[in-house]
DNA sequence: GCCTTATGCTCAC
DNA sequence: TGAGCCTAAGGCT
């Protein structure tokens, strides 16, 4: 369940544990993973990623693609392959893995921790094999296909590739161009990639930017403000299998490592109070996906939310949804 | 055990 | 714009 960060980190262990090796990849129990066999035993060259697609790279036309979606998530281990499970699955296995004995042996884990400079803190060669559940996408792309994905991808805040997916000259000017909500637009991966529907809310908040605010009349120094934080913030990004935006000073505990239910300003905080001005959070479903924010520091201005109404650019989703009787704003 | 919710995206209409 | 797909955790009965 990732956004951008998430998706680079899997690379790099990825990258760690079979770059240059020989993989077996097999297909799920019920064969839904219909390419296994394209790339199964050949030799993995490199794992990309960008935004919040992965990329295996097993020949210059040859690219294993995995999207995650909302629910997919990998579980790694070493030793024998644990039970077939769930709908969608596919294992990528070091050649002859499995035969040795290993301290660990048959011991899965799902270690997502990473150390404070974003780097993993288990050695890659206790890793045999990957298991893949539940992605939105988990199929082979030749290279066309492949640049393709890349062509409509925005700009990547983690991405530093030759080529680059990392410069953001051409999100602001997109977003700049249009009357769009700053919310919807943060999330539409044609501008930016990576960024989901945590880290848009705790950027708009951290900025202090309304979320309606239609795109053109955000500051450009506010979005170099935005993406400059977003590295930061998007490296540092799991700690515990958590997001953590807060900064220490605006913690309720002012402890250096957050306290469950101090990760974030806003998201998932409907109805409780802001750390930094005790306003109550509010929340509403904006294009399918639930919004949060602040009403005091990211300050409504009724100008701004009648633009976004008239414009019909940001609540539509919101209003359709109210009619539908679902909850809204608290 | 059932229901709701969730870090996403595509496609048909 | 709504439906559909996929998994897992947590709250509730």
């Amino acid at each position: 369940m990732p956004e951008g960060n998430e998706i680079h980190r899997w690379a790099a262990r990825h990258t760690a544990a079979f770059v240059g090796k020989k993989l077996n990849v097999l297909p799920g129990p019920n064969h839904r993973f219909i390419d296994a066999h394209l790339v199964d035993g050949k030799k993995l060259l490199k794992v990309h990623a960008v935004g919040k697609h992965l990329g295996y790279e097993f020949g210059p036309d040859l690219y294993l693609h995995v999207h995650l979606g909302r629910f997919g998530d990998f579980t790694e281990g070493c030793g024998p392959l644990p039970e077939p499970k769930g709908a969608l699955r596919a294992v990528l296995q070091r050649a002859g893995a499995g035969k040795k004995s290993r301290s660990q042996k048959g011991q899965p884990h799902n270690l997502t921790c990473a150390n404070d400079d974003g780097t993993q803190p288990f050695p890659p060669e206790e890793v045999d094999w990957c298991e893949l559940r539940g992605p939105t996408d988990c199929s082979v792309y030749d290279a066309a296909k492949w640049q393709a994905l890349l062509d409509r991808l925005g700009p990547d805040p983690l991405a530093h590739e030759p080529g680059g997916h990392d410069d953001p000259q051409r999100a602001y000017d997109k977003i700049l161009s249009k009357k769009t909500s700053i919310g919807e637009l943060l999330m539409d991966q044609s501008i930016l990639s990576g960024i989901g529907n945590i880290y848009r809310a705790e950027l708009l908040f951290r900025h202090r930017l309304n979320p309606f605010t239609p795109g053109e009349q955000v500051e450009l120094k506010t979005l170099k403000s935005i993406w400059k934080d977003s590295i930061p913030l998007l490296k540092a990004g799991m700690v515990d299998r958590r997001i953590v935006c807060t900064d220490r000073k605006d913690r309720p505990s002012g402890k250096a490592v957050a306290e469950r239910g101090e990760e974030h300003y806003v998201y998932r905080r409907h109805g409780k109070p802001c750390f930094v001005c005790g306003e109550t959070i509010l929340r509403k479903d904006v294009a399918g996906r639930t919004l949060y924010w602040c009403p005091n520091d990211q300050q409504t201005t009724n100008e701004q939310n009648d633009t976004a109404y008239a414009q019909g650019t940001s609540l539509r989703a919101g209003r359709a949804a109210e009619k539908k009787g679902r909850r809204s704003a608290p």
